[in-house]
DNA sequence: AAAAAAAGTTAATCTGGTTTAATCGTTTTT
DNA sequence: AAAAACGATTAAACCAGATTAACTTTTTTT
């Protein structure tokens, strides 16, 4: 029972790893604690690492040349989170990756993953299923915010995740609904008035 | 320089293959010849195949509640597609996957390409790669299309995408970037204009 | 080559959601 | 404990883009 036990059994639900495996794994993992509102990632710096989520609760979100804020993912314990783009190209990030709350992060760098493929292959594999379910469910998220009005998105949202409204204050919830907070505050009242 | 040169390539922008290697790959593979109009996937079947297009042109869209197509992905030459939340769950699909033109597409089956990991580990890596990719081109698409008005989505495509506005029809254009087709002829018309 | 079907245009009307603005909690800072 | 900053609510005016509908052009079928 270390620091690193809830990544590997996070990372065991798709290989499994031997306890010499596991060692080398976490060798090349830091662990890192943030305070709430304090950044991971920033615009223009390249993002050195992808993150996991021990305890806390982050997002990610990027400002438009209107200014406004657009939220792209939520995510909680046991949940990873970076700007993905900027980490698998090493290209400066386009994302903020803010802390909502005082969080316990566990990171990787990109040097180190690249050395960890070599090492255990079996990351190759890891990585491709993490990556293919990221990839559909960033596409399901599309479709439902194209194909679904603000109330539909908001009721799929208190059903599908029902945590995250409560952890994450309404002006997020909203602009990762797609909509402002004095739209989501009027639907909130219409459906408690009926 | 067989029919499959063109996928070899596409595959070795990423991960490097002995002659044999690529010759276990290719036996894997099916060729197949569609006519213009017709499905590659449809809802409710599971998509068994991931597709790479040869030559041709195809789309992926889905059907929502309100009865409108809302297309997720347009592809040619030297493409992949399919619907991959249906294909990597195995579960049954939501999307069509249609041919635009008469095409010619190189299909691996899912439990081909379980075999192809076993035989040829590399490929973890490539679809890893091409995953991360997905994802992130997905993103960006989802970013662009919440963020950016109706015109800046025309322009962008106009500027990153000139050849799809020739090869595809404009319905699927105005579906594709989240406008009807009304409107998208109006764009037109009002930039012809000035 | 005619008929039918599919794709694209134009314009008037309408609407889901934004904008603006004022008010009222509720945290955070000093 | 007061002041400041932040977050949430409410309501009126407004707008980007949808809807409806009538028409033209192009493509496909017979």
């Amino acid at each position: 029972m270390t620091e690193f036990s809830s990544i590997i059994q996070n990372v065991s639900r798709f290989i499994t790893l031997t306890e010499e495996e596991a060692q080398l794994f976490t060798s090349l993992l830091r662990t890192q604690k943030v305070r709430k509102k304090q950044f991971v990632v920033q615009p223009e710096f390249v993002c050195q690492y992808r993150t996991y989520i021990t305890t806390g609760a982050l997002r990610s979100y990027f400002i438009g040349n209107d200014g406004q804020e657009y939220t792209i993912a939520l995510a909680i314990d046991d949940w990873w989170i970076s700007d993905f783009t900027s980490y698998i190209n090493q290209e400066p990030a386009t994302l903020f990756v803010e802390a909502m709350e005082h969080s316990t992060l566990i990171q990787i760098s990109y040097q180190n993953e690249q050395a960890l493929y070599e090492k255990v292959p079996q990351f190759e594999r890891f990585f491709r299923i993490h990556s293919q379910r990221g990839a559909a469910a960033i596409q399901k998220r599309m479709l439902w915010s194209i194909s679904k009005t603000a109330e539909e998105r908001y009721e799929e949202m208190q059903k599908k995740y029902p945590q995250f409204l409560q952890r994450f204050p309404q002006y997020v919830i909203a602009s990762y609904l797609g909509m402002t907070t004095q739209f989501l505050s009027r639907i909130r009242n219409r459906k408690i008035k009926g």
